[in-house]
DNA sequence: GCGATCGCTTAAGGGCATCTTAAGGAGGGG
DNA sequence: CCCCTCCTTAAGATGCCCTTAAGCGATCGC
């Protein structure tokens, strides 16, 4: 299973950057570029956290001091202030490493391998969506604590849904993403799909149909 | 239980300076000036090493890469070397943090304490999930206290999926890093040996197949 | 309200991933 | 040089689940 790694960057050629060698280094990754984004629901799932802090200063190390109060994801923080007192603190608030701007990509992209190297921490906490529970590194899924099995289109589906909370995402997307991208008549074969989805998470209406356009999973909520 | 930290470093000034201030901030500290001293025997019961790779250059970097042959405790590495290349090397060998001379030693205590914050690694302890124990460093299994013969391939590849415990491990994944990777054809190999493994742990369904993914071992000692 | 478009559901078929068994071959120890 | 272990390869069997098709139901534009 690949590591979900989430990345705060307000910068764009920095963020585009960053993204670029982390998808590159084999690392699926989702790039926002405001800390505000970070919420406890969002969270789960990622295995890493890459923080810029910005330079308004507190701004960053108070989003890294709230994280720590719901969440213990290994967070790697990007700063342009070079000094001792500013690592220390970053560190004291719960950060578990500091890399300095400017700096070479390939020593990002080893910082966080490093860091997921250790086993122990590897796996990202499972994603909840109302009484739906899904592990994505285990690709286990159950519905009010019971287990529920789903087929490898099935889990891929629910997952890029429920990696987009809240998002409407076209059935076109689904299609080339989730199913086999050569295929052509793959429309209808996702209804299918859905449709058993929907049966198998009974109870929960959580997919729900953007008319026209796609599908959309009901927000999560923060466990 | 403070945690005991090894550091070599050849220089006495900067040695002294380390191991004083590890010390102050309530680290069990021991202190050697030649790397030579890092032994099989010598590493067990420390939680990390501190590593000056000096000035010689390659020197350094044959130590760790020694070490990585027998012992998975974390490294923090000194260098006066601040090149990419060089971090990136260090890394790859198996670095788990990479801090350029000269620093603070603040930083380096917060870097020191961000890595122990971390749960305590596998400290030779066996593994257990369900009737099945695995110990590592021994590379001895058994199932319910009866001893089990595990050839090369099949030990590396249960210990593959007990390192990754509960997780989703991809077919290729295993293929590459237990089999030989320059091989092509090893898909079925694999199947062969999973066979063979579920064979041998009989009367333990640990190795559940995962449709279209590849394996998983179910969690025993999860996180 | 009506037709057209889009989405839902059920059922059936077959492709293909996986499992198992058997045999070839490489490498190490005696 | 022979034997033994074990990794690999091959081939056939098994069955999962992806896809396709077809009819019904829902929704939109007018």
């Amino acid at each position: 299973m690949t590591d979900r790694i989430l990345v705060i960057e307000d910068d764009q050629r920095l963020g585009t950057q960053i993204v670029e060698h982390l998808r590159e280094a084999g690392f699926e990754t989702l790039w926002r570029t405001a800390g505000e984004l970070i919420l406890p629901g969002a969270l789960p799932g990622f295995s890493l956290l890459v923080l810029d802090l910005m330079l308004p200063g507190k701004h960053g190390l108070d989003i890294l001091k709230h994280l720590r109060t719901y969440s213990q994801v290994p967070v790697l923080v990007l700063s342009a202030r070079t000094s001792s007192a500013d690592k220390v603190r970053a560190f004291k608030l719960g950060a578990d490493d500091y890399l300095t701007k400017p700096f070479w990509p390939e020593e990002l992209i080893e910082r966080v391998r490093a860091r997921l190297r250790r086993p122990a921490m590897q796996r990202g906490e499972p994603l909840r969506f109302g009484g739906l529970e899904l592990d994505l590194g285990a690709r286990l899924a159950s519905v009010r604590g019971k287990p529920v099995e789903l087929t490898r289109v099935e889990f891929d589906l629910l997952a890029a849904l429920a990696q987009r909370t809240g998002e409407a995402v076209t059935r076109k997307w689904l299609a080339d993403n989730v199913l086999d991208p050569d295929k052509e008549g793959t429309e209808r074969t996702l209804d299918v799909h859905v449709s058993r989805l929907r049966k198998k998470l009974e109870g929960e209406e959580l997919i729900e149909t953007v008319w026209g356009i796609g599908y959309r999973l009901r927000g999560g909520s923060p466990r």
